[in-house]
Order: structure tokens, then C-alpha cells, then sequence
DNA sequence: CAGACAAATGAGAACAGGTATCATCTGACC
DNA sequence: GGTCAGATGATACCTGTTCTCATTTGTCTG
């Protein structure tokens, strides 16, 4: 198996960057999660399970993973930036937000990205990257 | 002809708001812009016009028509939001962001809507509002 | 049309997420 | 093990956004 955590690792690498010390340890923390999570609660998480990482070295890890393509930063509307494993394994998904509960949940869905692909070829853009975002009332709050 | 902010006083009305003052100020700057701007640059915009608005009444204003759907909120990923008219007539797009320039601009594709009302529809979503920003280099950078 | 009153406003203080600084440390190569 | 540039962490700082509060202004009433 190759986790998302060894293909970020060997990301870094290959970029001539060191492997060790906070920027593992964000990459290790990172492969644990399921959604996005901000900086702050990255810290926090990595603070309670032991590490003692700088919140300046996690916005520096992110930032330069994010660089690498190896994170894709998401912003959900609330003025924090959250962040999440991307590239390597196929677990690329998008966010709904509900208005009423706040919460956070990813989907995916084959016909949107090909429309995506589609949008962007034909506007002559190169995408790199994406990012939806779906607002409104969660099944759960709909009762 | 029924202008975004003819529309958007009405919604203001009829929300039992008042509508004078920096709100109109606010909604009637909003209606002349062709994309998403940030508060700051509202802010500034409304008094190069000569008009006398306070920063917070801006932010105020825009959360308030941001609460009624009038505006739509636009995160593109460099921690400042922006906003645009939403709503009323059928001026709906979505965003590119270049990597490069950073410049942002507007596009519009009917087979991506379509895609996001099936996504929202199968997921059980009562979807209110969606944005998509798509990230890479623009035709113009890739030369 | 004047009076009354709550909503709205503006200036500036306060707050928070994010970034820059800098002395210290450490991974990778020899 | 020695060397040294890259990396780290504590903290000061910056900037976008929100809060506070005294003052102003729509709107409704009589």
C-alpha cells in the first residue's frame, strides 16, 4: 500500500527539500484525517497527540505542500483556510457545507469533474486545481 | 429594465429592512462592478466616489445582503473575501484563478450547472448557493 | 408636519488568523 | 564526526474583520 503520507514525503524529496522534523510530522497528521481541517486544529492535534510543532512551521509545512500540489487549501466561507491531503491516491472529493449545522462533509461525483474538465479546456485554462463548494441544507437538517 | 440593485432594495424592503444610507450606497456601488470585489476595495471604491461610509457599515451591509442571497460571497484562496451582486437577473458565473497573475475572471458553463443540480439532487442537498473556482494558468500566462 | 423611537451608522478599539523575524537547531552530505 | 544551508519554534507583528457605543436617521404615528 502507499499511503498519501509516503507520496507527499517523496514529494518533498524530489523537490530538494528535507523530510524531517515538523514537515513529517504535519504530513504524518495529515494522513490520519478524513476532511479538511485548518491550521489551528492541525496544530492543536498534533500538540495533543504529543508532537511539539510551531504553529509557524505548520503554516510553512501547508504552504509549501500546498506549493507541491500535495495539499489542496479549501475555504468553506467562514474565513479559515482548511487544508487536506490531495494528489497521490484517487481520494480527491468536494465540500458541502450546511448553512443551518455548519458541518463539513465531502462527496464526489464523476459527471462534475468531467464537466469541470470540460469548462476548462474549453476556455483555454490549464487547471491545475479545483475546488467546489455546495451551500445549503444538509439532508439531516432538512427534517 | 429591473437593475441587481432595484432588486436588491426590494429584498431589502421586504426582509423589513431600512434602506437608506450606506446600505443603498453599498447596493448601488455593488450594481455598477463587472466581478467579485473585496470590502476593502468597496470600502475604497464608495469614497473615491465621494461618498462618506464607514468600513464597518460595509461589512455589515454585505452580510446582510450576503443572509438574504443578494450577494454572493467569493473565497478564492488569498484570505480576503470578496463579494458580488447574486440573484435577480441571471448574471450567474463562476471563477478562474490564475496561478500566475493571480487575476481572477469570470466564466459561465451550463453543463457544469446542470452537473452540480444532479450532484446536489442525488446527495439529498437542498442546495441554496455553489461556487466552484477553478485554479491553473490562464491562456494568456501559458505563452 | 413634528415627535418619538428603534434601527442604522461611523470612528475607532479590539480580536484573530496568518506571516515575518531571528536566534537556535538538525538533516544530509562529505 | 564535521560542516553548513535548510528548517524550526517562540514571539512580535500585520492585516482583514468584528465589536462597541455614542450619535444620527428612517419610518411610523398622531
Amino acid at each position: 500500500m502507499t499511503s498519501w503520507a509516503d507520496h507527499a514525503l517523496s514529494g518533498l524529496s524530489a523537490a530538494g527539500l528535507r523530510r524531517g522534523g515538523a514537515r513529517r510530522t504535519v504530513v504524518e497528521f495529515l494522513d490520519d484525517q478524513r476532511c479538511c481541517l485548518s491550521a489551528q486544529e492541525i496544530h492543536d492535534g498534533i500538540r495533543a497527540a504529543g508532537g511539539t510543532v510551531g504553529v509557524a512551521s505548520v503554516y510553512r509545512a501547508l504552504e509549501t505542500l500546498a506549493a507541491l500540489r500535495l495539499v489542496q487549501r479549501v475555504d468553506v466561507g467562514d474565513g479559515v483556510a482548511r487544508f487536506e491531503p490531495a494528489g497521490g491516491d484517487g481520494h480527491h472529493h468536494h465540500h458541502l457545507v450546511c448553512d443551518d449545522c455548519g458541518r463539513v462533509e465531502p462527496f464526489t461525483d464523476d459527471g462534475l469533474e468531467r464537466a469541470l474538465a470540460g469548462a476548462a479546456g474549453r476556455l483555454g485554462y490549464a487547471m491545475e486545481q479545483h475546488e467546489v463548494v455546495l451551500r445549503g441544507a444538509c439532508a439531516t437538517c432538512r427534517s
